[in-house]
Order: structure tokens, then sequence, then C-alpha cells
DNA sequence: AATATATATTGACATGCATCAATATAAAAA
DNA sequence: TTTTTATATTGATGCATGTCAATATATATT
């Protein structure tokens, strides 16, 4: 169990929420306010931003101030990543331990 | 918060565990047994086991029974699918509650 | 300075989760 | 049929999580 499955493991934490994938779907054609967020959802303030929070630290958006605002955008990066990742743990390797003769045969 | 946003968080959760992830990425090579998988890790028997069925339910692996001995394997699909749900709720699309007009400018 | 507005934090609550020891079940071997 | 082996289930425990009401903070307006 590698430091980079625990990185990654908080991601899909963050990701294993359906207000929050929901979220991104809204931040998916451009930056948005908190206030445009809560509009949309049978939640409070304080759990929307609650849920802000959880995405921001997992990197997942970013946030920027702009006054009383706050504006919420996805982070590209980290998603591509993410993809990368589970593209790499799900592929076929030269080493593996399956290759290592079995145990129950 | 659609339907598909609900099952897909649960695909995600059962991401959200470093030891579920380092199972994957053990049988990204093929399909093995849970005596193997046990080896690998500093966890008891009945906690691989719950781990297995979080996997399983999810649809993440496939469990196969051959005599006492439990096979598990990655299954693609599912995992094709969320790749692609990842791809369509970060892409830009046409129609956006983004393009709606603003709350706070 | 006082007020209003947008967002964040705190504290509480109910629920869910990872883990283990103990036990049950399923299948093979003796 | 009894024993052994591999896996699943149960019950308990400590910790994390989603939610809200209440409050605090930050910024703009008057």
């Amino acid at each position: 169990m590698t430091n980079r499955n625990q990185e990654q493991a908080f991601i899909f934490k963050a990701l294993s929420d359906p207000h929050r994938l929901a979220i991104l779907e809204m931040l998916s054609c451009g930056e948005l306010c908190a206030c445009k967020l809560l509009e949309k959802f049978e939640i409070t303030q304080p759990t929307l931003s609650h849920h802000m929070k959880i995405l921001s630290e997992a990197g997942l958006v970013v946030a920027r101030r702009e006054g009383k605002w706050m504006h919420y955008a996805l982070n590209i990066a980290v998603i591509k990543s993410l993809q990368n990742y589970i593209t790499e743990i799900t592929s076929d390797k030269a080493q593996c331990i399956c290759k290592d003769g079995g145990c129950c045969q």
C-alpha cells in the first residue's frame, strides 16, 4: 500500500458523495459563485461550505475570492492525474504478483 | 443530483480506501485467490472479506468460487464506465447552468 | 461607524466505516 | 463422518462523515 494509493484514496473519498459530484458537474463549463451552487441544492449554506472545503482540500477545485464572493473552478490537472492513476493501477503489467505462482492450485 | 451521480458516488466510495486500491492494483494482471491477497496485507481475513464484498457490490471486481477458494478479478467494463463518467461530468457542455447569467456580478 | 451580505467555523447529532475476535458456513480430505 | 481449510458473517469498538442551527468572519454599502 503505497503513498500514492493513500493520496488517491483521499481524492476518491472527496468524490464519494453525490452532492459533490453534482457540484463538479456544475463547474464543468466554467467557474461558478458559491451562491449559484447553493441555489441548485436542497442543502444549507454551511453544508455547501463543508463540501467545497473537501473538494478544495482534495485539489479537485480551486477557490478564488472576489470581494464577498467565492468562485470555484475545476482543477483539470488533478482530474487528469486521477484518470491516469485509474488507468495505471488497472492495466496489465510485466511484473505482477499474480505471476509469482499460486498459493491455492 | 441524478441517479447516475448516486450510483457513481457509491463506486467512488469503494475506491476511497487505500487497501482496496492496492487490491485492485494486484488484480490488474489477472485473477487472484483471496488467500494470495491476504498474504500481502497486514489485515485479518475478515477485514479482507469485508473489502472484497465492498468491491464486489460496487461491481469493480467479480468473484468466482472454485472449490474452497474464491477468485477475484477486475471488472474492466465498470472501470471503463467510471472513466467515461469522470470525463463526462468534467467536460464542457453546450448547455450549462454557468451560462444562465450570474447571481453575483 | 453601523448595517447588510456572503461565506466560514463551531458544536451537536445520527449514521457509516475500518478493524478485530469470535463464530458460522462451505467444501475438501481423512 | 469427523476433521481440516478457506471464506463469510456477527458483534463490538473507535473514528469519520453529512447535516443543521447558531455564531463568527470578511467584505461592501450606507
